[in-house]
RNA sequence: GCGGGUGUAGCUCAGCGGUAGAGCGUCACGUUGCCAACGUGAAUGUCGUCGGUUCGAAUCCGAUCACCCGCUCCA
């Protein structure tokens, strides 16, 4: 079996059949943002329902959210996001290598530690560093490296018409905090008890130092995150759970098991507010390591609803401050936490407590692309190249194609008849024109799981013929059974 | 940000100082009773962008934008 093994086929594959486009193409292109064409947007919006059903619809204990994508200043200060989401980089002159300034080490130790802490990207540019001692890890050169560069990581946009009097905000880095600032909402108007998930999927942008590889790492991006409050103590059972939860979506919607897997992450290589933390990685036809990340879950304890009741506490000196979030430190937490305002009272117990969060942060992009890819088949009919996307049906961007066998005799008309019935409920494609040999394998580049033909014999006995993507099988079904027939081999 | 590579029709690419090309695809008409069929015809290009050299630039030079590969980075 042939398989994609360039990127390049991929990105080449989205443009021809309208997948995938470079955003801005007329003007050259825009660095790190695509479009989605006429089948991307319906596969992309089938993967995001198929996440929403599972994490949600099918639950009893998770609900959805839809925040903004702008939020107060103070959500990315408590969340520690306008502080830290920066790194520092410096050069070395010697062999061009970028090191962050965090990581480098003395000159007289070895290797780099890793994940530091960032530093404050305001508080970095007015010091010192000294890195005269500091050795490249890359070269081994002793004090050879260029004057630290700043990067901010987070997207800034100015909120008032009047230019006099805006506020700098930013775009979310990521859509967890908007879950986070509203769990007392959720918690106070829906009648919910802990454990219990708010799951949200939007777009969230990152300054990221490179982007990579199509669309798999860009600056604006789209994230299916679900936050699962539960409590401290159960916190890892819930992790095993939706650790497990998780790797069969990808399963069920027919990754191939051999091309995902479970990497966890070395307790060194855990941010510092997290317990634990695993990435579903699919192997991907691009890439020095070709496994790259799908979805992180992660174990993020209590951490950043405590930072919210600390954010909280600081809005004085927000006020105080005009804003500006360098001159304002977040207030020490309050000896008696746990009966802050983002608390839980379980009721039963009398327990009183922060939840543990339990958060499997899904990318919906990157995840697309896999499904894209892992669907991707080459395989030879008679001495031609038959290019198929095998898509789960859920997945697929068109349920089902409808064509006349040839246009004449009426059969266009019974055929429109069809689809016009059909495409009510699933969505579907109507097409008369050319060989119809031509039609089916433009469907099967689509990923479009069967073709219904009328014919000759149709307006004889009201059958058509139904052709199966995968197998190129053939049948006959009754023309009033179409739509059953459809809704059981889709399962919809 | 560094190094290497690539930008020519929707896609894959040829052309590499002298009239912009091919295959595939697309569209139209005809034919066609089931797997990219056949015939005839047609459309489609800021040769990535800007500047320079030249009588003349897709071609040479510079800058820039974008993509790919490798570093680096990726709470």
């Amino acid at each position: 079996m042939a398989k994609l093994t360039r990127l390049d086929d991929i990105v080449s594959l989205c443009k021809r059949r309208g997948f995938i486009y470079q955003s801005s193409d007329i003007y050259g292109g825009l660095a790190s943002c695509y479009d989605y064409g006429p089948l991307g947007v319906e596969l992309k919006r089938n993967v995001r329902n198929a996440w929403w059903k599972a994490v949600v619809q099918m639950r009893d204990d998770v609900l959805g959210l839809d925040c903004s994508i702008l939020m107060h200043p103070m959500v990315w200060k408590a969340s520690g996001h306008a502080d830290k989401f920066a790194d520092l980089v410096t050069l070395c002159k010697k062999c061009n290598t970028r090191t962050r300034v965090d990581h480098l080490a003395d000159g007289e130790q070895t290797g780099a530690q890793e994940h530091t802490e960032h530093i404050d990207i305001d508080i970095a540019a007015g010091q010192q560093h000294d890195l005269s001692g500091k050795k490249c890890p890359a070269c081994g050169a002793v004090g050879q490296f260029s004057k630290p560069m700043a990067f901010r990581l987070m997207f800034e946009t100015q909120m008032g018409a009047n230019v006099d009097d805006t506020m700098t905000l930013f775009l979310r880095p990521e859509t967890a905090q908007g879950i986070f600032v509203n769990f007392r909402n959720v918690l106070d108007s829906a009648r919910v008890k802990v454990p219990f998930g708010i799951a949200q999927i939007g777009k969230s942008f990152r300054n990221e130092v490179t982007t990579k590889a199509f669309i798999f790492r860009t600056r604006e991006f789209e994230q299916a995150e679900l936050e699962f409050f539960c409590k401290p103590g159960t916190d890892e059972d819930w992790y095993a759970h939706w650790k497990q939860q998780r790797f069969d979506w990808y399963l069920n919607l027919g990754i191939r098991k051999d091309n995902l897997r479970f990497r966890d992450h070395d307790p060194d290589e855990l941010a510092h507010y997290a317990k634990a933390c695993v990435d579903v990685e699919y192997k991907f036809p691009f890439g020095s390591g070709d496994w790259q990340e799908l979805e992180g879950i992660a174990n993020r304890t209590d951490y950043d609803l405590r930072q919210h009741q600390r954010g909280m506490r600081t809005m004085n000196d927000w006020f105080e401050q005009k804003g500006d979030l360098s001159k304002i430190a977040l207030k020490d937490e309050d000896d008696n936490y746990i009966k802050g305002p983002l608390a839980y009272f379980e009721e039963q117990t009398r327990d009183r407590y922060v939840p543990y969060v339990i958060e499997p942060s899904a990318g919906v992009d990157r995840s697309t692309l896999a499904f894209l890819v892992d669907a991707y088949d080459e395989e030879e009919v008679k001495g031609e190249m038959r290019n198929v996307l095998r898509f789960h049906p859920h997945l697929a961007p068109i349920k089902a194609a409808v064509f006349p066998l040839v246009k004449k005799d009426g059969l266009p008309e019974i055929a429109m008849n069809l689809y016009n019935g059909l495409k009510g409920h699933f969505n579907c494609f109507y097409d008369e024109k050319g060989a119809v040999g031509r039609r089916y394998r433009r469907q099967d580049e689509a990923g479009t799981p069967f073709c219904l033909t009328i014919d000759g014999q149709t307006k004889e006995d009201n059958t058509v013929t139904v052709r199966d993507r995968d197998s190129m099988a053939q049948s006959r079904i009754p023309l009033d059974q179409v739509k059953n027939f459809l809704r059981e081999k889709l399962d919809l």
